[in-house]
DNA sequence: GTGAAAGCGCTAACAC
DNA sequence: GTGTTAGCGCTTTCAC
């Protein structure tokens, strides 16, 4: 055994008076090597405990056989279920991933990515921070040639595919709903007008309004990120401003939940005094009172469909294009937004 | 460049006519290095795009810098903060995760397992799943020498450092809170005796009831898993029994939910009729109706202070002693459990 | 201060 | 069928 403690094929090779290269066939199932010496080496290879070395494998083979993962944050229902999802598809196909969570803060992202090239990722997936504004890290790994697909949160414009719901559609879907139900005073906390998630989704909820030729109050937009803590604010924001709407669209689920706790600590009550329509819903909306009638995000299907693209991409080197797959979205119907 | 596209540290020393072990030393701000060198080396790597190998750094240099996480599950509130108090911890210390989710299945554990061995992670950050019972893979990890911490869901007796909930007092804090209110029908859906959370909440909830002097029927006490699932059909168990008691005392917070599910399908009415008590919270609670009462598990300090455990056994692999720390858990005072 | 030589553990190309 | 040689990109002696 080496010194490391660690057992290598040269160990195997000692012990059975053949050459490491024989060893490394034989584990391999190399047609080369004949079933009787496969079948010592592989036990020999039991018996002194011998763990394949990846690194070192993969130092000589090039390819890593594993994904860089980059998500902003994990404790989320739609980022822990789009995981889950890559997880399933990249082992499907043999593919390991290193995860990397940036926390919502476009320093980190910048720093995994580094991390990751340094490793020598096959592939990188990436949902970016609400906050990332600089382009240059993409353009950095474009030009390095490493395969990237976006998921969820994108970035146009920078030659990666991208996988997302239906983000304009969806928003659409949602405020004309509440049209329909009879709600004409509908504000929408939205996230950050430079990301694309934002962006598309404001356009739906302008759409929707502007085809019913409906009124669209500028204190009735109140702009912010995609957590709770930004729902509370922009609730409490349009509260101060003394124009109640009827109902709050809003940007995602975490959004509607901050949306609650802010209504939660007036006197006003849910559905009657204000409403809440929500994109993206969650597991636990079952037992939120009342549930939020929302636009579901298809997260397990966009996991599975990006790490595919991705790994698409990766095989296919010389013949690798743009492309942009917008999954459907559709309303579920819960307690909330049932009727003016 | 080479031909594999990457630049490698022989590039630059090409260019700047200097062999590569002064590039390498540069680079790593070694004293052997002249400023004047080192400034030049710095400045034709950015101008080349170098990106380090760390896969090749990592073979000659032995460490990795990275540690492996496993996982049962990555959509949970208990998980996903512990993750992401894991990921914090680590990168101060320099150190990367590799995480990977066994998805509650012990076969995708064990291959797991041996995919970061095999990825030379310099030690692992495991949490078995609720299904674990074989413990070769972890013997052959220890036979290795690989340093190992189990966090929250631990497997015993076999050498490595543990951290945990206070899984037994924190279970007695929620009974006896429980009992105090005047409740004396009291019900558990458990995890599963042969894992050890579900053992010690079990422990805590009979040391309870023996102390008050209360039965403990049977028909009371329903073993499962830890998921929603386990809870839905725990206290459809119980309902089928026909003798309903007053409240019932859930194993998790996701088994609480599920019973929520259950008592729903029913005409009963929470906390009127029947009645909830949880160990493990989450951040939804707030919006759950009625609130559920819980013993809050301090997630991010257990992740926290497992990898920092961990990070210290890495660095002094001799002297490296068993340790078993145990984290005190709270009661929150909730919208059920409120007296009979 | 700098560099030549050796080697980390493995695989690919090409002999034998 | 099996082994030899070379090399992946880097770091660590140790000589100059």
């Amino acid at each position: 055994m080496a010194k490391s403690g660690q057992v290598t094929l040269t160990d195997i090779a000692h012990r059975l008076n053949v050459s490491k290269v024989t060893v490394s066939k034989a584990l391999r199932d190399h047609p080369d090597i004949g079933t009787e010496t496969k079948r010592l080496v592989r036990e020999m290879a039991r018996e002194l405990g011998y763990t394949p070395n990846f690194i070192a494998r993969n130092l000589s083979a090039k390819s890593t056989q594993t994904i860089g993962l980059v998500v902003p944050k994990i404790a989320h229902h739609f980022f822990a279920t789009a995981i889950e999802a890559i997880y399933s598809a990249a082992s499907e196909s043999n593919y390991e991933i290193i995860m990397t969570v940036s926390q919502e803060r476009a320093e980190n992202e910048v720093k995994h990515i580094e991390t990751l090239l340094a490793m020598r990722v096959d592939g990188l997936l990436v949902s970016v921070t609400e906050h990332t504004k600089s382009t240059a890290i993409f353009e950095w790994v474009r030009d390095k040639g490493v395969p990237l697909v976006f998921f969820d949160r994108t970035i146009n414009g920078l030659g990666f595919s991208t996988v997302t719901a239906d983000d304009a559609g969806g928003a659409y879907l949602a405020v004309h709903h509440a049209i329909r139900q009879g709600y004409t005073k509908i504000a929408h906390v939205a996230g950050y007008a430079y990301t694309n998630v934002g962006r598309k989704r404001m356009a739906g909820y302008q759409r929707a309004l502007r085809e019913a030729g409906l009124e669209m109050r500028a204190e009735w937009v109140v702009k912010g990120g995609f957590g709770e803590q930004a729902g509370h604010e922009g609730f409490k924001q349009i509260h101060r401003s003394g124009n109640l709407p009827e109902i709050v669209f809003a940007v995602s689920y975490p959004v509607a939940l901050g949306i609650y706790a802010g209504i939660f600590e007036t006197n006003l009550s849910i559905p009657d005094d204000i409403d809440v329509i929500s994109f993206g819903g969650s597991h636990e909306n079952k037992f939120v009172s009342p549930a939020i009638t929302c636009v579901d995000q298809p997260a397990e299907e966009i996991g599975r469909t990006a790490t595919e693209l991705l790994l698409q991409e990766i095989a296919s080197a010389a013949e690798r294009r743009e492309q942009h797959l917008v999954l459907p979205t559709h309303l579920i119907v819960g307690d909330t937004c049932v009727g003016k």
